[in-house]
RNA sequence: GGGCCUGUAGCUCAGUCAGGUAGAGCGUCGGACUUUUAAUCCGAUGGUCGCGGGUUCGAACCCCGUCAGGCCCGCCA
């Protein structure tokens, strides 16, 4: 059975009501390693309505997170804002990344903004929809009240759970809540005392104040934090990075303190990370990081899909923008003509082929970026587009070589959309070296000495033949295949030789349309050179 | 130090929860076809299941140990 499934089938033991919520803190530009969060639990979400549960999904904007640090891609000036909860300061402007006070005043638009919006968009065209929910206006809306109280009425039960479990020492001063200073920051508060609703405080500056836990002046602690949500949401099941799962780590607490709120801590599902094929880990502060708009233009949603649900998510995924994605593209392809049901009938299957079929059906259509849709193979592989693509300037010449080779008989929009991506993505420094069309533009020896006697004279005879024949492609077409034949020899002769003289190959895509966009001389030059070597 | 996850064919991984003849896809090789879609079709190839013990009639699977990689016990998906 599928991980989606397995897992949608142990939460029906719970109840047919279910909350599937993820979360995500916007504090930098979001990369395809948060896709998986929010895919995890979207594919959870699928697989447990498909089995007849009630679900809502969500997802957790974390804006009222602080501020870290000044990460690179900000300017200088976003040191004031140091401490500071994502959701009530500036967003970065374009240009100087300096806080863009503007649009903070007219529009609202915050540093969370700017981060999210983008990210939210990649989401609708995955097909994603969860219901939002923002944390920063969740406390300023008194959701977070009554849990706050019992966290804070419970201080040290929660302060034991947090040391016991994690085994690490907190301050004496610790306490279930972080005021906001007198300049708004989170950062060097110290709690002075708690009368309900009122945490008294400290700050950096020697200001002392008072904190309305009921009015969002201030935030709960993460490890608090996130089973208050829990708790206030009725969170049912969560899908979260293996940092949290970890022994020790914030769910691991988060259950326990669940449970002191009067909640039942949710079913986990913990994933692995994604990194990126010889990069290593995905990290937004090293700029090594693929973002989910950028790896769509790269690839169909579906296909980014299918990355997640093709992999358990105990599995880490080493995501290959190069290669690996032709082969992930093309198994997609595979999928969808592919009779799922006629395999399963076959009473030939052994019960390991078997889950292997059911497994794959299941991916499929976790894969579809609506649910309950049919996956429509569109007969055009990804490799044989990257050729036209590379080969052909013109859209028009593509589709009229596919319907020429009857492999389509009208270009759909899927394909166009496909099209205009491979376009992106041949452009783009992503694409495979050996997908890529390469002309030699002087002779591969190495390829040329492993020429026959006859493919040699095929060569000459070759290089003559284009040299009187008209530059088109149907004119090359036909000059190659001629030339061998003339003089008694197999076609395959003409074009084992035309392949090692002009791309030190064996064998190739078909030449005479990329010939036929490549300028006369050169090609000859090349095949004069290379004949020269006799 | 304590704990979690991973290790199966050249590659990507199923199979481990419920022990019962080692499975897919890709790749590779061979054949067919060919005025070639690096295409298509057919066939073949391929593994001491990280390693060592134990339990069992029987272990990739359960138990103990060990090695390697990743991660957590401040923050991170």
């Amino acid at each position: 059975m599928h991980w989606a499934d397995v897992a949608a089938k142990s939460l029906s033991h719970r109840g047919n009501t279910h909350v599937i919520s993820t979360g995500i803190t916007p504090s930098g530009e979001f990369h395809i390693g948060h896709l998986r969060e929010i895919l995890t639990g979207d594919m959870l979400a699928r697989a447990a309505r498909d089995a007849g549960l009630d679900v809502d999904f969500i997802f957790i904007v974390d804006s009222a997170d602080p501020l870290r640090k000044v990460y690179s891609f900000l300017g200088p000036e976003f040191e004031q804002f140091i401490g500071h909860q994502i959701g009530a300061i500036p967003a970065p402007r374009e240009g100087d990344n300096n806080p863009d006070w503007q649009r903070f005043n007219d529009d609202g638009w915050t540093y969370a903004d700017h981060f999210l919006t983008p990210f939210m968009e990649a989401l609708a065209e995955i097909g994603v929809r969860p219901r939002i929910i923002d944390n920063l206006s969740s406390y300023r809306d008194g959701k977070f009240a009554e849990m706050t109280k019992m966290a804070c009425d419970s201080a040290e039960q929660i302060r034991e759970i947090i040391e016991r479990v994690s085994s690490r020492e907190l301050a004496s001063d610790w306490f279930p809540w972080s005021p906001l200073d007198s300049k708004q920051s989170l950062d060097g508060v110290k709690v002075t005392g708690y009368e309900y609703p009122l945490v008294h405080w400290i700050d950096s500056h020697g200001v002392e104040g008072s904190s309305d836990i009921t009015k969002g002046e201030g935030k709960l602690p993460w490890r608090i934090d996130w089973p208050a949500k829990w708790s206030w949401i009725g969170v049912t099941c969560e899908a979260f990075g293996k940092d949290h799962g970890a022994a020790g780590g914030s769910y691991a607490t988060g259950r326990e303190i669940s449970t002191l709120l009067g909640h039942q801590p949710p079913q986990p599902l913990t994933y692995e990370w994604i990194s990126l094929r010889g990069k290593g880990a995905m990290s937004s502060s090293t700029g090594n990081t693929i973002g989910p708009i950028e790896a769509l233009r790269l690839v169909p949603p579906q296909i980014l899909r299918l990355l997640i649900a093709n992999s358990k998510p105990n599995k880490a995924i080493d995501f290959d923008t190069g290669m690996g994605l032709v082969t992930l593209a093309d198994e997609f392809e595979r999928l969808c003509t592919r009779d799922f049901d006629s395999e399963i009938n076959d009473e030939n299957i052994s019960r390991r082929q078997l889950v292997q079929v059911e497994d794959a059906k299941a991916a499929l259509r976790l894969s579809m970026v609506e649910p309950g849709t049919i996956a429509k193979a569109t007969s055009v592989s990804f490799r044989h587009l990257a050729l036209l693509a590379q080969t052909k300037s013109s859209d028009d010449a593509i589709w009229q070589s596919l319907i020429s080779s009857s492999a389509i008989t009208e270009p759909t929009k899927q394909l166009e959309d496909r099209l205009a991506r491979m376009r992106y993505w041949i452009e783009s420094e992503h694409f495979p070296e050996e997908m890529r069309i390469q002309i030699l533009s002087s002779p591969d020896e190495k390829a040329l000495s492993l020429l026959d006697s006859d493919e040699k004279s095929a060569l000459k005879e070759l290089t003559a033949a284009l040299r009187n024949c008209q530059w088109d492609a149907e004119s090359i077409a036909s000059a190659i295949p001629q030339s061998a034949k003339d003089n008694d020899m197999s076609p395959r002769s003409a074009y084992r030789a035309a392949y090692a003289a002009l791309m030190g190959l064996e064998r190739g895509p078909r030449l005479a349309p990329i010939l036929a966009e490549m300028d006369k001389n050169a090609i000859l030059k090349q095949l004069d050179s290379c004949c020269q070597l006799d």
